[in-house]
DNA sequence: GCAAATTAATGATTTATTCAAG
DNA sequence: CTTGAATAAATCATTAATTTGC
């Protein structure tokens, strides 16, 4: 196995030209907080996931480029080991279920919701669902446009009013979820530490039409509608 | 000077058919949580439909959909009552010196810096300065591109091996900048409840070339305006 | 001068691409 | 080669400028 660095994209660096990266010295820090040391590890050792790896990686990223420059670099090391989100066959059958259901673009909440759901059965986090959820959709799309490509080609030149049934049914179906826009929420996304009392999210309706169960695995199965 | 127009593209979307909004009811929450009531109104305040333009802001958004959709419509509403941040003055030259200064993708620490910094001078949320910073650069990008384009068709078919300075030059630094890819941060992105224990966040170096003074507008005494 | 009507800017979301782990 | 992660491009939606008829 072939040991992967993170993103180290900030030792090519070096090189850099860089007109003129002029000053140095302080950055942010100056008037705005004394953040300084905080940002080491972030401990919370949570080690054993399924696949707990070695604790291997973070050696190497934890080292700050330059004590002075807080701004760039605050890196929090991934402090189990691990490094991507592996999913487990229950998350992965509980999300296809979603899925399937008709959820396409889950709000912050209901992101909260699956992720509290999912994580037991394994590590998992917000985004892991996020993205799983905009990496499925695009991909089961990408998948749709191939089939329907392949089944025009190999129909050779018949007249484009056939419904070609399968392939054009879901199209169909997914294509009338995603037209109308949906409004999403950054929640606490990014934490903002100042002004968080103002305006919180604004979100969403993600999916009107969706109404499958949402944890219809869940053996406490209360609620059913 | 050609003064072209947008996309007005809205206009004619009344006519959206919206195929049918099948079935309705519940949702996600039969084995969640008892978050039941907090959920008012559906939308984004001020009802956003194309046309609804000429109608009155705001009285309109209160109602709700239906009461017993929990999963959608989590709204916690803007208290202040605007719905969508507008920057100040002061922001903005905060937030363009950043840029200028060679910021192009802020990690979630440095937004929650920046943030917090920029608080100061009125509301604002991470999301905001995300925002602005993906969406700058974007569009600075397509700045570029469309004078490129335009020198390009000016000065006729000339060789293009001329440097054409000013803009050349802004071009192959963000250029440069943005082709290594940079590792960002999800941070509490979409808050996941249940296991935020393990893995923080990853973080990254976004900037390395970058070491402008964050702050030096407000050193601690006098800011700027 | 002034609102209504347009148009231009730009904040906010979604979709398409790209990168890289496994 | 599949797919999680991240960024860039495209799009939508709302607000500010600006124009226009009075």
């Amino acid at each position: 196995m072939r040991l992967h660095r993170f993103h180290v994209a900030y030792l090519d660096k070096a090189a850099s030209p860089s007109s003129s990266p002029p000053s140095i010295s302080q950055s942010l820090s100056s008037s705005a907080i004394p953040l300084a040391l905080q940002y080491l590890r972030p401990l919370a050792p949570k080690i054993s996931f399924p696949d707990a790896r070695k604790m291997v990686v973070f050696p190497e990223f934890a080292r700050v480029r330059n004590a002075s420059r807080l701004l760039n670099c605050t890196v929090q090391v991934p402090t189990g080991g691990t490094t991507r989100w592996n999913p487990s066959p229950d998350q992965i059958k509980v999300l296809e279920m979603l899925y399937r259901g008709g959820m396409r673009t889950p709000n912050s909440f209901q992101i909260e919701q699956i992720t509290e759901e999912l994580g037991k059965y394994g590590r998992i986090e917000g985004k892991n669902v996020f993205y799983w959820f905009q990496n499925h959709k695009a991909r089961e799309r990408q998948k749709q446009k191939r089939a329907a490509l392949l089944t025009l080609s190999t129909t050779s030149c018949l007249p484009p009013a056939e419904t070609k049934d399968g392939v054009e049914k879901e199209e169909a179906c997914e294509d009338a979820l995603s037209r109308k826009r949906r409004c999403r929420t950054w929640g606490d996304v990014h934490g903002d530490a100042a002004t968080t009392t103002t305006a919180e999210v604004v979100a969403d309706c993600t999916d009107d039409d969706v109404t499958l169960e949402l944890f219809p695995l869940r053996p406490d199965q209360g609620k059913a509608n």
